[in-house]
DNA sequence: ACATCATTTCGTCAATTCGCGAAATATAAA
DNA sequence: TTTATATTTCGCGAATTGACGAAATGATGT
């Protein structure tokens, strides 16, 4: 991950509502599933309504949420899927991983 | 660490400029040191001219930089201690390794 | 006391961001 | 085809942010 990436990624997540998606979707759905050919893809995770539900307590999909899953998924963190009617959001643990390994560095090279 | 402050340290490393500076703290500079007391203080670091020479290139210090310092010091990442005429810089340990942590963190529970 | 160096604060301006409601799009059901 | 449901896009206004130069602060040396 460069630097961009990696700003465009904490940016998304430094925001109070995007970070209640994330926690959202990390404590109550599973993670992308990793098929034999390597795609990645949501194995299954809530719809945009439920994330909307949880999140702002409303039963209709605020253009706000969806605005900001959008952000989410633009930064890598989080995969969109179409299942007929509904798009299942999921986590995508590459780039959270990504992320930890980032801030768990430890480079003290010099001085 | 509160939801408040996780997306109070995320924003601040969701900006280039910001961003830049935390690398450069973390790749040249030795953190700060855990005294017996418990207290926290930087052992040694770049001061803020230091640290702006490298991010801008700059001889002088820009109130840009100036200003990039005093919100990561705000967001918990960096400590800042007058050292006579000089201010010294030194990543917070603490608060990247809770950073790091929430992102590890794995609480699929259910669906 | 005065000058100097390191750093921060202030004021301004352009750009971005956030939340909201209305309209558009897309898929499924009748 | 019409209707309903799910979701995204668009346009707006308010609030925030980032960069910059000038001025202020604070410690040090003369």
């Amino acid at each position: 991950m460069n630097n961009e990436q990696l700003t465009t990624a904490f940016k998304a997540l430094g925001d109070p509502t995007r970070l209640a998606i994330f926690q959202c979707l990390r404590d109550c759905c599973p993670t992308v599933a990793l098929e034999e050919n390597g795609e990645i893809r949501p194995a299954s995770g809530p719809t945009v309504g439920e994330v909307c539900c949880q999140i702002t307590g409303a039963e209709k999909i605020t253009s706000t949420v969806s605005a900001h899953l959008k952000e989410l998924r633009l930064a890598g963190l989080i995969t969109m899927e179409k299942r007929g009617k509904f798009v299942v959001c999921a986590l995508n643990p590459t780039t959270v991983a990504a992320l930890a390994a980032f801030l768990g560095e430890k480079t003290n090279a010099c001085c």
